[in-house]
DNA sequence: TGTTCACATGAGGTATTTTTATGTAAATAA
DNA sequence: TTATTTACATAAAAATACCTCATGTGAACA
């Protein structure tokens, strides 16, 4: 049920996605003969023309471009208003849009999975959306409304933010199967061997290089499956967070390099806008990963 | 021109507005029994009754209370919504929402009434709306995006708007011709005698007391015409800006006091939500009254 | 050169919305 | 008490908007 419902941006909102005329038929359930005339007629509302079609592909003009994402911004609001609205009903209703960096969903701790089916369990009418970027990504995001809830390691906390401390996530540094420090024993094995070897740097998060003093990584990655293959070749030593290694099917290829001597924390933060917390939905969500957090450590 | 309409939520502000069905009629052109059939749909749609209506009198419920002020937000955003795509066009158009604190017409080097004259000269399509608030009001309005622009003295900035220095208002210090001090001759008024009397004070902005030490204020106005109308009762001095008192009506039942030793400076700067200057409208507007003080001051 | 693809257009029908006319209930007046 | 007015609700008819179906057009491609 739509109480802020605009056809035309929907279309063409919708229409972009589907990349043409024909595809969004299916998207939005009517003819591509009501989309041609609905397209016609915000163009004739706006006065420009916002997409070139035809046979010769579907393309956005320039004006477009800059359409389309203000009218995917002001739809976003305008289901967080429906929601917003419908909630004073009682039910719990809406879009729950989620973000997270990568490789949470081994957080012991945490057990994203395990809150989310608990979340969809409870009756309601909500539309789980999730998303993995980076802190800071998720930090922009988080301000302009594209999303509700964030979970990641946030060290630069911006005031529009609220956080919640979830809990610890330890890393330490490994090397792969075909690296020179794979085969060598524990006592030949200190800061100042390690510190000869290339390291590979995740974008943000763990920076290792300081503690070692290195040169410049050769190797950054933004993605923590993509730090495991990187090390997997054999060329890099990189840090991994210990609940991630547990879970990597390639586990007995890696080995921990000095773990008593080289391990760093990242907390975990849940981050919301103040202003979106009112949601009985996002409200609710907070609440299951603060429970799940606490049971996680007492356990 | 509408693009994003929602015929539902405008019935219900208008009607609010109004006070009732009958007199939003004439305001949205359609008649009672329409207004009647939407706001029974919109309750449909939310799920609760949004207002008590009848004989007896227009009341919103609780609910429709939150749901007023939700709706007024969410079309506010969508006419600037439609103000950004339509300026894509070429033309100037939209709301453009100004605030002020009270008594800035008479700030010569400023001459808003010059700048907004110039601005409606031009060709556009733009809707002018003027508020007058307190400083602290009018960020507050201007980070919600309840204003466009708003040019007050800001003691207070704040990161997420810019500001733009335009000039100086000069404040002294007056009594009125029924105050014992109106009729002493300049060499028998200095600060330990000035600071015998009770001071009327302003809600913001200016702050006396602490230059002449003297007690709590038994006075406080939240105007200029308030605060002359105080000092002309003969029971309180305060402080008026130099520009204020030219062109007040009975500026000669006011005396200054100690011009030379008791004047305080304040700078009037024009705010923005950086995201907003995009808007054409805006922008001109901006440059408009920037300009005016330069040429103001140079004369 | 003909065919296909992706959209545009027009006629006709369906849905939605509005108006007109009238009804109802509460407050006020007689 | 009863009549009247006020403010809104409702039903049916009228008007308008919107969609589908059938067909047209023009560019790309075989």
């Amino acid at each position: 049920m739509k109480l802020l419902r605009n056809t035309l941006l929907e279309t063409f909102v919708t229409v972009v996605e589907c990349g043409g005329f024909t595809d969004a038929q299916y998207a939005l359930g009517i003819t591509q003969s009501a989309i041609s005339i609905r397209i016609r007629d915000l163009e004739t509302a706006l006065g420009y023309r916002i997409c070139e079609r035809g046979r010769g592909g579907f393309r956005l003009t320039e004006r477009g471009e800059i359409a389309y994402r203000k009218a995917g911004d002001i739809l976003r609001s305008a289901r967080d208003f429906d929601a917003e609205l419908l909630e004073l009903r009682g039910t719990t209703t809406g879009d729950l849009r989620i973000g997270t960096i990568d490789a949470v969903n081994t957080l012991a701790e945490l057990n994203l999975a395990q809150v989310l089916k608990r979340f969809l369990d409870r009756p309601n009418e909500v539309q789980l959306e999730v998303v993995v970027a980076s802190p800071t990504e998720l930090t922009q995001k988080l301000i302009t409304g594209d999303l509700h809830v964030a979970i990641a390691p946030f060290r630069n906390q911006v005031p529009e933010l609220t956080y919640t401390e979830l809990c610890q996530e330890e890393h330490r540094l490994y090397c792969g199967q075909d690296h020179p420090l794979f085969d060598l024993p524990d006592d030949q094995i200190d800061l100042d061997v390690i510190s000869q070897h290339q390291i590979c740097q995740r974008s943000y998060n763990i920076l290792v290089s300081p503690v070692l003093q290195t040169a410049q990584p050769k190797a950054t990655v933004a993605n923590m499956e993509a730090m495991a293959m990187m090390i997997e070749t054999g060329h890099f030593l990189g840090p991994l967070p210990v609940h991630f290694i547990k879970n990597w099917a390639h586990r007995d290829r890696l080995r921990e390099l000095a773990p008593d001597k080289l391990n760093w924390n990242s907390t975990f933060y849940l981050a919301t806008r103040p202003s979106l917390a009112q949601r009985r939905a996002v409200e609710i969500l907070v609440q299951d990963i603060v429970k799940s957090c606490k049971r996680g450590q007492e356990s």
